[in-house]
DNA sequence: TTGTAGGCGTTATCAT
DNA sequence: ATGATAACGCCTACAA
């Protein structure tokens, strides 16, 4: 009655089904079980079928992490987001999720508010995971995090920008480059003094890219370049008191268009407009960024830039499985995916010269 | 030199380090560097250091997933949202992951799409992970997935709604509650015809939970229920051609007030009433639901509810917490958190009755 | 097509 | 405070 040798206590967590329950039920080895999961065309259809009604009957679910522990392939890519509440990030999540999951694959997600320190951290974290591949939101990292990045081995793609001669996968857009393209709409139709107005401190660093590429096409066309930064935290609100403030300017010192370096900047001067007294676009040109849903239907209807923030999501997730799907040879050139990001223009950004 | 046993290659794979590298390089035992990690307390001061330097200098990070199969307890905890897109669910699963990194669970998110059978391949996935806790964020599953979750064992919270007689816990609000409150708010102003628009079949269920309330609303005052549904995806253009449609309706028919199922179908109808020659609330009186931050720029300034989405995130997370860290005895009484989901009443609901 | 042996990197258990 | 040993549940390598 008195074991000698007391076994020890078996750790199975009581309640969870493993392979080898599956394999006895059907009088079959553990592997088969395995096989009948991942290559379910060497297992025999009688042991198929056996199998099939087993594992529907008990429930069995293969554990993913046993399975990620033994085969060194788990099945996670994870992302780093600058914010995930924002509708950009938003639709780039949904971009990936919609393609990962068609794939057997779990996206992890984190949120580093566009703090470099913060996906350093989460890089950290990830890495613990061994993830299949990891996909970033910006391009410019701690060295920390470079290093991290290095050494992993695995395909790291930057989705959202797009810029050169980075070690990794580019699946976005120049923002530069936009900030000129809507600094030079409104040079070309003969615009002098355009003003870009940035959100508050802390925020969005896309936001300065493309206030820089508007700085250089000012300069290039020889015109003053006039940054302005909100002094407050809400989009709207910022945007609000960028109208009132050109309100109370004369005329003749007002910017004849202003680019705002997001949409629900631009909305919240356009709803304020009334209030002041202003009449938009004949008292001043407003254009945005981002093509919210909203913009359309403003009065008047906002000119604005549209990323393809959905495809850039899918073509992120696109890249990553492609690059798993690919021969294993190490550092293929990395791969560059430029997606659009158009130029919608409507009636805001019409100008009348005075 | 030819080994007549030769040696099974060993599947290790290259460039990443383990504990046991660690702990050789410390001259210790593996198990001493688990400790180190776990229970810091636990290991000398001593070795401690030294194993602080070998672990940055190595850049080593345990695998959570090695971890997570050997102690049967994974640092993952699982999401299904319904419309990851949709500012509704990002602020949700901000909310989540705030308050999950901070207790260094990972967040595993799947995206259902307001489909019941998309929630349950995302439930049966999960289970593969062996997470810590489920949140979800609908109350109706299917059979299967009712099942699943019956047999899980781990905490499962439904968040966003809040209802009665689950075995789950509750983080949310009711909303066929909130729909009562904004068909009150119209009667009490004198209105008796007061209608109810929904945005196009196949999105929200939980819109139709408000409609539901709003019609027991209307009952109870002995009014007729008004239910519309928009005809159209784009909630703006719903709502821009509901006005149309109450522009074209004599005065004496038309609806006093419109409530909306979602703060985008009143804004599209509000920016789009100046073009009907509606002049708003004069003509109608509206409210909408879900506090878009545009809402209360819009002219008129837009009457509607504010969930508390990002808390209603946290709160689910907290609940996690809690009952991660409570007691292991099983089957406690679900937690019921109601949070606010406050009326905001504006500009746009003052009736002038005629 | 199926099975055997052993290892994936960590932690629980028991022992010192 | 530290260590030896055996799981955790699955999959790779090799064998039949």
């Amino acid at each position: 009655m008195n074991d000698s040798t007391p076994p020890r206590a078996t750790r199975r967590k009581a309640g969870t089904h493993t392979i080898h329950d599956v394999a006895a039920l059907a009088g079959v080895s553990s592997i088969t079980v395995s096989r009948y999961f991942n290559s379910p065309d060497k297992v025999s259809a009688a042991v198929r079928e056996r199998l099939r009604e087993i594992v529907e009957r008990i429930g069995y679910v293969p554990s993913q992490v046993a399975g990620g522990l033994a085969s060194g392939r788990g099945r996670v890519v994870c992302a780093v987001m600058q914010n995930i509440a924002s509708a950009t990030f938003a639709d780039l999540v949904k971009g990936m999720t919609d393609e990962l999951q068609a794939s057997g694959l779990q996206l992890l997600l984190a949120n580093a508010q566009y703090s470099q320190t913060l996906e350093e951290n989460a890089i950290r974290t990830f890495v613990g995971w061994h993830p299949r591949a990891l996909i970033l939101t910006r391009d410019d990292h701690t060295p920390a995090a470079e290093a991290m990045l290095g050494a992993l081995d695995i395909p790291v793609v930057e989705a959202w920008g797009f810029v050169e001669d980075r070690p990794f996968h580019q699946v976005g857009f120049p923002h530069a480059e936009t900030g000129a393209q809507l600094a030079r709409h409104f040079l070309e139709q003969g615009a002098t003094r355009v003003r870009f107005v940035l959100p508050h401190v802390g925020e969005d660093f896309r936001a300065g890219q493309r206030a820089q590429g508007y700085a250089g096409a000012m300069q290039a066309a020889g015109c003053k370049v006039d940054l302005a930064t909100a002094d407050v935290e809400d989009d709207f609100e910022a945007g609000a008191r960028t109208i009132a403030a050109l309100a109370a300017t004369p005329a003749a010192r007002r910017p004849q268009a202003i680019i705002f370096a997001n949409d629900n900047m631009a909305a919240g001067a356009i709803l304020h407009a009334g209030d002041c007294g202003l009449s938009l676009p004949r008292d001043c040109a407003l254009a945005g960024f981002g093509d919210a849903p909203i913009s359309v239907r403003l009065k008047p209807a906002l000119t604005t830039l549209r990323p393809a923030r959905y495809q850039i999501g899918q073509m992120a997730a696109r890249t990553v499985l492609r690059m798993l799907s690919a021969q294993p040879e190490h550092e293929p050139t990395p791969r560059r995916e430029l997606l659009p990001c158009e130029l919608i223009v409507r009636e805001s950004s019409r100008l009348s010269l005075r």
